[in-house]
DNA sequence: CGCCCCATTGAATAAACTCAAGTCCCGTGG
DNA sequence: CCACGGGACTTGAGTTTATTCAATGGGGCG
């Protein structure tokens, strides 16, 4: 289950610290256990007890859910630096599965209240609060997007995030078909149709440029 | 913008403290300020200033959202006793509109805070742990399901909060389809499916009775 | 270099949407 | 109490969008 990072990696990129605040940084940092998951390994599953707080050092997790028949709606993707695992109830709901290899930072929660004096609750409450958000946002995605529109919006997204030209995509097309609702050859017709039409542009199948940021926007609604 | 109540009505249906813990009734029963809306009145805005928390005391109402071409998302119905209008940002997202003539009583945020000694800050955590577990739910259902199982879950959902054999459905088709990401055709036609199929059975276009409960259920999925 | 998996492309199908007409519920007024 | 009118809902036919199924293409790892 647990395989070996691929560490090297976030030698290159930007500290996180540049977006998230130093605190919860250093919080997490100190008082998390370093693990390594490889490619599609289960972090933590759907039914299981919700108290652990994780955060993504290298690498990207999805949330996901399976219906009894096998169709599964992936909840979010969480980057660099992002917290997750923060479940409403006491069980998850959610399953999470390394979406590349990934390192993440796990903490104990009824263990991190006392060594973190609170402020971990602090952390969880604002990440949980982002979680909300964003859902919301999905939920406006998923209702009344076309599927243009939906994989613009992700692509977007992910833009966003990036502090370089060059945007890595670390999510494979049946995971972006997942998040959307859609399925596989959906989502590749619409990226080869924004490809076509000069707004985003592919070098290999996980790395694109925005070339028309105005488009992809306006096509985001 | 401000209509008379239906406040009649509140004397049929069993105590909400039923539901939910005295505590919470009591509060913002003591602290709240009792507000009535007519149907599609709006409660709240979008872009408003988040800094108020509302309890349905009785009607429904839905947050929804706009977007620039006229597509509508419903994010959620909240019924008698429930909590809404607590965004985790600073403005609104979603506006509020009441589905029917509505009685709600509204809680100042930043007053509550004193008057109720941190006790609504955990009613608030609460609302807002099991906003973000309906949220996945939606998201599920809107990405992920067919139109009858969309149609289904909402039926089963709302049938679920009943405590009457009959049960009363606030919205009109267009709220409903507008939460599903369906259309009101769409809508209509699958409840037309599930009364022949022997599943529910309408009395009125406001009011049904779930006749097969298993079939209902495997139907949502 | 070659193989395997993932992704793309194409054609046919199915699901949901659009547009249009008709019906029913329900409140209003006679 | 019943007749009436209007808005909400239902139904139908044709179209669009996304899916399904199948075949082809290409990238990256051994």
């Amino acid at each position: 289950m647990i395989a070996m990072s691929t560490r090297a990696r976030s030698a290159n990129p930007p500290s996180p610290s540049v977006i998230y605040p130093r605190d919860e940084q250093d919080l997490m940092a100190r008082i998390g256990t370093r693990t390594s998951f490889a490619r599609d390994d289960e972090i933590y599953g759907q039914a299981e007890v919700a108290d652990l707080i994780y955060q993504v050092v290298s690498g990207a997790v999805r949330t996901s859910r399976l219906m009894s028949d096998g169709r599964r709606q992936v909840g979010d993707f969480y980057y660099q630096g992002e917290l997750f695992g923060m479940e409403p109830g006491q069980e998850h709901v959610f399953s999470a599965e390394a979406v590349a290899d990934t390192v993440v930072l796990i903490v104990k929660r009824s263990v991190a209240h006392e060594a973190s004096g609170g402020m971990l609750e602090q952390l969880v409450g604002g990440a949980a609060r982002r979680e909300l958000q964003r859902a919301h946002e999905h939920v406006l995605i998923l209702g009344r997007k076309t599927a243009c529109e939906k994989v613009a919006s992700l692509l977007m997204n992910i833009a966003d995030r990036s502090h370089y030209e060059s945007v890595e995509l670390p999510m494979g097309r049946q995971d972006m078909a997942d998040y959307l609702g859609l399925t596989i050859e959906t989502v590749s017709r619409m990226l080869t149709q924004l490809q076509v039409s000069a707004v985003v542009e592919f070098a290999g199948l996980r790395s694109f440029q925005v070339k028309n940021r105005q488009a992809l926007s306006l096509l985001t609604q």
